[in-house]
DNA sequence: GAAAGATATGCAAACGATTGCATACATGTT
DNA sequence: AACATGTATGCAATCGTTTGCATATCTTTC
């Protein structure tokens, strides 16, 4: 492979002129480009990304990403490859290039960002989801890495964020249902270790006390965002009553909770999803669904990064995504 | 940031000697590698990733992943997250990192392959789908850099491949059918374009021909791996005759196709998918479908390029990764 | 007790770029 | 004509490692 050292011999100038040629250094003449381009053609040559990060003190243009690794939601829920794949062309359209780890506990994701980071591979972070206190967010700022993440974050937390309204988002959800006449709603989350979820259990409540219904404890039930956390909470309040409509925080929950209702009492509850997945569409009877446009929050997040990398225009903190409700009761 | 000479001042020795501790060199004395080991652990030294590449002339410790875009695959079918998530705990159990691109087309994704390779980012690449006469293969044996690809290749390519073995895999599944007493027995498939279709495409040929069931033109559809291309093949079958049974290359194929006869005819022809994806089997009626077991196929993959790299091990030119059919008829 | 071998460490040159400063030449100013 | 200014390029240090070779010290051997 050609050097930046064959390039210049081959056109008879010095490599600091190649390297300002590839730079777009206006001082260099229009005649020295040239014949350095011809050169470089000539010699197919593609500058050495490692060796050019190294003296240019680590700018490799890699953003890192952290996925979870929660299977189930990573594999039911195409949540995450939308967001990744968004991310990862708003990085190809801008000349970076992505770099991700994932792990199944915070200990672990924690584990992966120190190593991205410390390693020197990435120029900037996206965390495709957050907790409460969450120790990365942390630990990015103590280093001063610059970093996006979905979702939000404590109030006294600095970061760059990119959401969904996810309590409004909520609240509508559960007030269409008030419309239609339900009063016995019920929700199924979850876990509240997770923001998004504390959010959605919040525009919930919301939305029935705008209401005027009174909830329950036995009206509510969190656990994590599968099918079987869906299955859990409807058995939980059949044991009391049986609910009117059920609003959930994931589509996986829902199914299970629609199954799980159908089969003890032998008819659909109307139930409210989130992600509109192909669950709750390919599902008979389809559920109704809140589409939060992941591919959005995706793009968004990377072409905040890069602003913040470039420096050239400073982003707001915050940049909000609107939601869609699909009823299909 | 500690440096590594830094670390060397501090423990009174040479940056090399530092090196080689790291390195586990055994000429270095037990001695000198514990007074090193504190002198790491007091300034948090991490090495530097990059300048350690550049030294060692590109280990970077990096995978490149190709995945395609299609958005409908990408998104619907959890084969890529499943094949990129496994993927990516080997690296992480080995100490690599994952970098990925995809783009929509053939044209697109060998522009990134060189734009990753090019730029000496990756030590190795693993190519998550494979077209007739690739060029991405082509090109990886052009640069000899090792890559593993997931899927068969033609038989005079030089390729470390993992593979299902999609034929036979089809064949069972087509016999499967045959045994329930099904005759006329349609397929519907994605693109030839790619290999997996081909194969799939002769596993039903295969199985057909076994049991001399004569196969006409209008049995067969092939389109893309979409919904569509099942509502589009199943339209086709129904201006000639009601099949009795449809194989297809995938579940949303399979679901397309199953919806559209239900819709014509009103009733429910059985349907074979591939993939085992939660639209087999949340959909009501379930539908068969044949589990490939992606995560094994990223997994391998991983290791056999890892071994590759490392050079300790020098694997079989090809693995293979059994199916399992899951009747739902 | 000197030569030969083994063992542990240091020295310095890479790796392939970037970049501040020096310099050569051309041009403008008085 | 002498000097200041500006423009285009070269020189050399630098980024943080790795690694072949030289070297110093300690054993062993006859």
């Amino acid at each position: 492979m050609a050097t930046i050292k064959d390039v210049a011999k081959l056109a008879g100038v010095n490599p600091s002129t190649v390297s300002r040629v590839i730079a777009d250094n206006p001082k260099i003449s229009q005649e020295t480009k040239e014949r350095v381009y011809v050169a470089m053609r000539e010699l197919k040559y593609r500058p050495n990304a490692i060796a050019r990060s190294l003296a240019s003190q680590s700018r490799t243009r890699i953003i890192g990403v952290i996925l979870p690794s929660n299977n189930e939601k990573l594999f039911h829920n195409p949540f995450f490859i939308r967001v990744i794949s968004s991310i990862s062309s708003c990085a190809q359209n801008n000349g970076y290039y992505i770099m991700h780890g994932h792990s199944a506990d915070e200990e672990g994701e924690i584990k992966i960002l120190k190593d991205l980071v410390n390693s020197r591979w990435v120029d900037g972070m996206i965390l495709t989801t957050t907790r409460q206190n969450d120790k990365c967010i942390e630990y990015l700022n103590e280093v001063s890495m610059p970093f996006v993440v979905i979702g939000k974050v404590d109030d006294e937390v600095r970061a760059y964020t990119v959401d969904n309204d996810n309590t409004a988002a909520m609240y509508d959800a559960t007030k269409q249902m008030i419309k239609k006449g339900y009063r016995k709603i019920c929700f199924i989350g979850g876990s509240l270790e997770f923001r998004v979820n504390q959010e959605r259990l919040q525009g919930y409540k919301n939305a029935m006390q705008e209401y005027k219904i009174d909830i329950t404890e036995h009206m509510m039930f969190t656990y994590d965002d599968s099918e079987e956390c869906g299955i859990k909470g409807m058995e939980q309040f059949l044991n009391y009553f049986v609910p009117e409509a059920i609003v959930t925080t994931d589509d996986l929950i829902a199914f299970g909770a629609c199954q799980k209702g159908y089969e003890i009492i032998g008819e659909y509850i109307p139930v409210v999803g989130f992600n509109n997945t192909p669950v709750s569409v390919y599902r008979y009877p389809q559920f109704s669904s809140v589409e939060i446009f992941a591919d959005k929050l995706g793009y968004y997040s990377a072409e905040m990064l890069i602003h913040l990398l470039e420096g050239t225009e400073v982003p707001p903190k915050h940049r909000n995504v609107d939601t869609q409700f699909y009823d299909r009761t």
